[in-house]
DNA sequence: CTCCTTGCAAAGCCTTTGCATTTAC
DNA sequence: GTAAATGCAAAGGCTTTGCAAGGAG
């Protein structure tokens, strides 16, 4: 693989096009196809700022009214997982969400069991201590995937959330 | 609910019979009935040490001559996960796994992307990291789920692992 | 031109649910 | 005794797969 990986991007508007052009790079590397399809699975992934499941990315898809079937989706999520281009996330909810990676690395989701509200924490320093513990173990970290599951907390930091699932 | 889930276990022994009395005590609270299959499924995930799916437990158990079904199982697991006596984890199969937090707290899982090894790694420094951020960001922490994805390196630190799953 | 990719539909598989029976309290 | 839990089987829902048709290289 090349090392484009490592470059970080200079604008947040540019992160779409890097993905893209690391997508195709790694294609042409393992002789995958670059087909409309993928680019598409790869774009819709790129627009939104959270995360998606599949079914989500086939119905955004069909209402841009560019025809794509679900076996397709859930192939080219397959793909970019592999390239570390998008992360599996378990939200607690019953399937798979799935989250654009490149660009927007050293976050988390804190999940609430009440209510299901998922909110974002990013912070390098964590992210560091997790590249140093993987290397200290004898593995290179990819991606990764943090869930934490807790309860939201009121103002005066006693109260816990009671929301129902919305 | 009490604070006796603050407690510590004093021996790595005791964690069951904790874990048990724990489950005990909350079921009592909360006005869930106490049935031995319930204690079986809990006993089964505490005597194991690592991630269990359903179909494993519910195995484990038919082959102690443990009847309980399927369904159960996944009602119980449930439970232990709204206690926080057991952990939902995603290693990249299919399904969820399961496995026991009470008394084995602070641990992350790496999962080579190559060869599906996994492998556990501890730190408290991490562990307080995270409720710290959690904190910060008006969450409680309960359990948590983290798995890193990467790929085994060779003893130099250069080769990757190109090792095909099991 | 060749072989990979797509898409549809069907299959697969984990998980949940309905309802009668059993059981904890 | 009563309400909750179990268990079976069937349904549910996400994901994968087989195979013919289409498209990239």
């Amino acid at each position: 693989m090349p090392d484009t990986q490592q470059q970080l991007p200079k604008k947040s508007s540019d992160r779409t096009a890097q993905a893209e052009s690391l997508f195709k790079s790694y294609m042409k590397e393992q002789q995958f196809r670059c087909t409309t399809e993928r680019i598409a699975v790869l774009r819709e992934v790129y627009r939104s700022n959270t995360h998606l499941d599949a079914d989500e990315i086939f119905i955004q898809l069909k209402k841009k009214k560019i025809g794509i079937s679900r076996a397709t989706v859930y192939h080219t999520l397959d793909l970019l997982f592999k390239f570390h281009l998008v992360t599996k996330i378990d939200l607690g909810h019953k399937h798979t969400h799935y989250e654009k990676s490149h660009g927007v690395a050293n976050h988390l989701h804190v999940i609430c069991e009440q209510c299901g509200k998922v909110v974002e924490i990013r912070n390098n320093e964590l992210a560091n201590m997790l590249e140093t513990l993987c290397k200290e173990n004898g593995f290179e970290l990819g991606s990764f995937s943090l869930q934490l599951f807790g309860s939201c907390i009121g103002e005066e930091g006693e109260k816990k959330c009671t929301e129902k699932p919305a």
